[in-house]
DNA sequence: GCGCAAGATGGTAGCGCTGTCAAATACTGG
DNA sequence: CCAGTATTTGACAGCGCTACCATCTTGCGC
């Protein structure tokens, strides 16, 4: 500080230069903390990150400074000096579908015991608000991202490409991802739903989604659904209108059967995109009275616990959503430690619960 | 740059000390587009922070030069130099629970229009970990804070109080919040269904939660249906153990619905905790053959969209939460605006919804 | 008791950006 | 064409912290 004004003053001459007073918001500062324990700035710091390196006695005084005067250090100084953040970003399509909560704890679980944290963003399913937010978290210097799927705006697949961090896109699987990968077939997940209807039997079988032009992932169920069952079944798609931000839901089920009903009397089974809907249309059968899977036969995806608590039972596959999250967040944390992860491309599988509901 | 340079070398006169190198992250600075477009580096801060005050050519200029050498501008630069942040930490015991995250939806909603971030932070129902994240969310330097509920550690009152940037606390209405507080009445609201059981002609009541001492909001309903009954009705509450964190869930109703009708045969209603367990055990009657109401009623508490799709419908009390949320978060940005909030205490209230399972 | 290694502490200079004020430029009316 | 004002641009310092190196203690072997 002397040092400072001293050369200031050298500069300005004998101009005594009116001391500019701009004082930051106020918070007690390490300085400050310093200044109480009677030792350098450096040395706060050091008691503060790596305690070990300074004496018993010092740290002791230290700490009594910084509990006194109530210090709260200032991560953003810290992480601009440093050039290192504890803060990775985390894009989401939606916290309105569970799915993206269970694969969010999975993640958050695994980035906290390593000590970082997570920035959550939310896109409400629309890239060009993930393209806006992409920047923006860039903006805080992460040292790694993670994001939702492997479909973006170019400009967004540019930004991240050159971020020169870590990236990890997960849900699902696919080619070329910007950097890292962990997820699940959505198209191999179809076709084994495929595989199941037929074996037990039905022949004219509707998939039924909202939105889908939003939820590809759900899309990319029919397309595994309708490929495998070509030539041997029936299949019609049913993308239903709703509104934005917003691909699941049991109402939206709940108000699907009957019309579907209603539309195609001909059908035996309606793969709904996830098991939402599809408690939704069971709930909806219960109540109307429909025979489930008798008048027609209901799946889901996404194995929800209520899924093996309605009855019957619902059909439906499962995927292990928490361990999306923490395979993702591992294999970033292994990048940003400089170690390679097992596997840049991890496919975690999924299993079919087959239930009363097919 | 240059006129740095020139200072250091008065001080150490022709030392020419080695020109230490100790770069950032090897991003593009603010300085090198300034470089790129030939204008000084407040200029480009300005063309981007707030372009109307640079004239149009320049500002054409520094926006080609910003897309050629995608430029990010770091914010944690921005923000230690303007001592302001856009970020706003937000900390709720879990994301497991939906109704955190339809609160959080709201908050995220109304935080965004007005160009705000949110941080979000998750305590798994740890008031010690609440605590610690208290500490490092105010690292940040957040302008304002959002924390659900009104208990906390004395440490993390302290803290908060101390800080110096306004706080809603959110979820319950309550005495003696840090300093704004947004929810509803929880002992009101066990209350009002204590009120409406006597009504249909209940008179042993059974309150079933998960983790009671986790969830002290739905001890506050039990607390206020417990004394609305008192000497009308008998009460019996079922604490049940569950894992860290999990304070609800279908599976816990499921399982909870034939263990109480066996401890106690005589209950004639059970209010649950919240709508995902009561689903639960309508779940489970409908599996077992348990009549519902007449066997026994069953209500909830949320007014999930769901509890008005099973058969029978769900009594349940609806808490408008996305509202919640939103009404937080405008609280908040109105006082960190400068702006006086129509209100600090704010009670949003809720209503009862009948369904036939009472 | 001395030389030297290891450990503890401190001085200095930025990290990349913006607030403040000053200078330069453009614009207006007479 | 010029003073006087409004607008645009720039120089400078510093936000609070940590990397880097220098310095000062200690402890230890001989």
């Amino acid at each position: 500080m002397a040092e400072r004004a001293r050369t200031a003053t050298a500069t300005d001459a004998a101009a005594a230069p009116p001391r500019r007073i701009r004082r930051g918001r106020g918070a007690v500062t390490l300085a400050e903390v310093a200044a109480g324990a009677g030792v350098a700035p450096i040395t706060v710091s050091r008691a503060i990150n790596n305690p070990a390196s300074v004496s018993d006695a010092l740290r002791h005084r230290i700490e009594q400074a910084v509990e006194a005067l109530g210090y709260v250090p200032n991560r953003m100084a810290g992480a601009l000096a440093s050039a290192r953040t504890r803060v990775i970003p985390v894009i989401v399509p939606s916290l309105a579908n569970v799915v993206f909560v269970e694969v969010i704890e999975g993640i958050q679980e695994t980035l906290e015991a390593e000590g970082y944290q997570m920035l959550l963003g939310s896109t409400g399913y629309d890239l060009a608000t993930e393209a806006a937010l992409a920047t923006t978290l860039l903006g805080w210097a992460p040292p790694g991202m993670l994001v939702a799927g492997l479909r973006h705006e170019a400009r967004t697949t540019a930004l991240l490409r050159h971020a020169g961090i870590p990236i990890v896109e997960f849900m699902e699987t696919g080619r070329a991802p910007i950097d890292m990968n962990v997820g699940l077939s959505h198209v191999r997940a179809g076709a084994a739903m495929a595989e199941h209807l037929l074996a037990r039997g039905y022949r004219r079988i509707g998939f039924v989604g909202l939105r889908l032009h939003d939820d590809y992932r759900a899309r990319q169920r029919y397309d595994g659904l309708r490929r495998h069952l070509a030539g041997r079944a029936a299949v019609i798609l049913f993308d239903r209108a709703g509104a934005a931000g917003q691909v699941g839901g049991q109402q939206a089920g709940w108000d699907a059967l009957p019309e579907l009903l209603a539309i195609a009397p001909a059908l035996d089974a309606l793969f709904f995109a996830n098991d939402e809907m599809a408690v939704g249309a069971l709930l909806r059968a219960r109540r109307d009275g429909i025979d489930i899977p008798g008048r027609i036969a209901i799946a889901g995806f996404n194995g929800l616990p209520i899924a093996s608590l309605t009855t019957p039972a619902l059909t439906t596959i499962v995927s292990p959503r928490k361990q999306i999250g923490r395979e993702a967040a591992a294999m970033l944390l292994a990048r940003i430690a400089g170690r390679e992860p097992t596997t840049r491309r991890l496919d975690v599988g999924f299993t079919l619960a087959a239930g009363g509901s097919t």
